[in-house]
DNA sequence: CTGAAAGCGCTAACAT
DNA sequence: ATGTTAGCGCTTTCAG
């Protein structure tokens, strides 16, 4: 079984194609097709022959012949920035269950938050003629992106293709593009409301990188929610760090080293919550009782932090899921043109890292 | 620039095609060909006017037409059981940096641990041409199991691809498959030698689907230990829980519910060390001052854990490069026939959650 | 019910 | 330097 060869003896090198099983079961080529779709009357002896044929050549069929014949390939293309970081695998996985669910294979590309790299990737995907080309993740949201973005748009629409972008702003309402986004500003007024609520008046805003769009958003309803608890805004508070765990942890122990000039914490993600944890109880502070802290992402690790994480619920896996369902969905409507868009939910999930703050003296 | 057209007027639906192209430059297809791929003498007038319509018509070659053609899709392709797994995830983000670093693009697909799902994905990954299939993590090492993956193994050989056994067990020497293991047997053995080394003699063996190859050899290194140590091994020390972090609290739970009788916990994963920690603080006992605990996967959320977690380092990004790397040399080099192993060293971390056991009385 | 012919988009020989 | 021809593996007319 293993070494094939057809009817005359000859060793079969490589794939075995049509033509090779057609032979052996003394058939045409398109009488092998026909058996194999199922969609076309076959004499039942001559389908016997094909199936053992097809049996003993360990047949498998050419998916790029098929796309170049017919409907293109089946396939959905996503491109992030890092499959490790615990969000974009959720969105990931998304993408995946609902993908395979309709019958699509996946292609995946890492960026490492480099946009020239994503230009690759998506180059590479059009190439394929993936049915949708998945963006995940916020990005610097500025002229040359938003120029070469569009542009993209309009030429997957015109294959026939659909532009994704997931967690990322829209490009307007003319771009053909389908966006699927989370109300990240609302997520973030209602978790400052919390901490507000509370009773703290010194909120750090900790961690972010101050370039990508989901930061601006995080940072707007912070500001919007200091101002309807009528809590001033200080500049101060804001705390640049990078977007990961370490860095965070670094700046925090800095920051501490300065001053204690904050009753609670902000963190702009989780992974940067677990960083500043870590910090603040290094420096025998005790989260909730001395400072209060809490996240944005609610990612599987929340819970595991001491004390539990207060956090926003981002519902990533439904993000991706949806990114692949609106984007075949419309495929076949042959809808064309405008934008599509869709803004999921977020809500707060109150663990155990917030408290009032301590009273003074 | 939107609505494409030919010198003609008519409107271009869907991909533009060399054809189109050699169309509006006024040329044969193959020169538009040449133009593109570069390696041929072509006119610098006739080059210029080719990329003039080339930038116009928003060429983008069609992969499956160069695929069917020439040298296969350049693709590799991966299963895995879950995306959102941490272990998982750095195997996925290894091998998609080393395959894009090879000009590789990635095809993905989850088989959430069902057999026939890989199977299925396996078999759309044959479709594909890819240069390799990889099959991450463990696996229910029984005969049906053996006997088709050998039949695929087989048939990916036969074709001029590969099949990669990441962190799974061999076949057997003839049979034509990349095997990247891990000493899982050694890790578990050291990090119950820490434990036991520190005068614990009652070590839980916790965690583990028992029918997962993985799972079998940690609790032989685990055996292996208590014999060296002259320890004795007591069966009711095995617990058996899913594998994952829910099923370890609850029945970590239970456990103590019952009885406490070990000073020391080897649970066979990081995640269900998550999930047995949060059980043992709840149940007011302190790690490691009451009882030791330790992993084994060192997924980045063990040193977010408190007590940081003592575990086993796995080099699972590295693994996944050299599936990537092993696979495509020897493609190249074009040996055949046999297998090809590597296995890659572990080894403990020590962090704080590992204590000499409490004195009795 | 089955075969012959055509063609998807591309590249590599083979002519000029 | 460029065009013509052929063919990768498959499916879909169109004839019988």
């Amino acid at each position: 079984m293993t070494a094939q060869s057809d009817e005359a003896g000859r060793v079969v090198r490589g794939r075995a194609t049509l033509k090779d099983v057609a032979h052996r079961a003394g058939v045409s080529v398109p009488t092998v097709s026909r058996v194999i779709a199922g969609n076309y009357p076959v004499a039942t002896a001559t389908r016997r022959r094909v199936e053992k044929a097809l049996r003993e050549l360990d047949y498998v069929a050419n998916t790029h012949a098929r796309a170049l014949r017919g409907h293109g390939a089946r396939t959905v293309a996503f491109v992030l920035n890092d499959v490790r970081g615990p969000s974009f695998a959720q969105v990931a996985h998304g993408i995946e269950e609902e993908a395979s669910r309709r019958g699509r294979l996946c292609l995946v590309c890492v960026s490492g938050g480099d946009p020239g790299r994503e230009l690759d990737a998506v180059h590479a995907m059009r190439q394929q003629g993936a049915e949708a080309v998945i963006l995940i993740g916020g990005v610097k949201d500025d002229e040359p992106y938003r120029r070469q973005m569009s542009a993209i748009a309009q030429s997957l629409d015109q294959s026939g293709s659909r532009l994704v972008l997931c967690g990322r702003p829209s490009l307007g309402e003319s771009v053909p593009a389908t966006v699927v986004q989370y109300d990240n500003e609302e997520g973030a007024y209602a978790i400052t409301g919390r901490l507000l609520a509370a009773g703290h008046r010194r909120v750090l805003l900790f961690g972010g990188d101050a370039a990508l769009t989901t930061t601006a958003q995080r940072i707007a309803g912070y500001r919007r929610a200091l101002k309807d608890f009528g809590a001033a805004f200080d500049d101060s508070l804001i705390e640049k760090a990078a977007f990961d765990r370490g860095k965070a942890y670094v700046a925090m122990r800095e920051r501490l080293g300065r001053a204690r000039d904050f009753t609670a914490v902000f963190a702009l993600t989780d992974a940067v919550a677990a960083g500043a944890l870590r910090a603040l109880t290094e420096a025998g502070l005790a989260v909730p009782e001395d400072v209060s802290l809490v996240g944005f992402d609610d990612v599987p690790p929340a819970e595991d932090l001491r004390p539990r994480l207060t956090t926003v619920h981002v519902p990533y896996e439904e993000m991706g899921r949806a990114a692949v369902r609106l984007a075949l969905d419309r495929r076949e409507g042959t809808t064309t043109g405008a934008e599509q868009r869709i803004v999921l939910g977020t809500h707060v999930v109150v663990r155990d890292s917030v408290a009032r703050p301590p009273t003074v003296g």
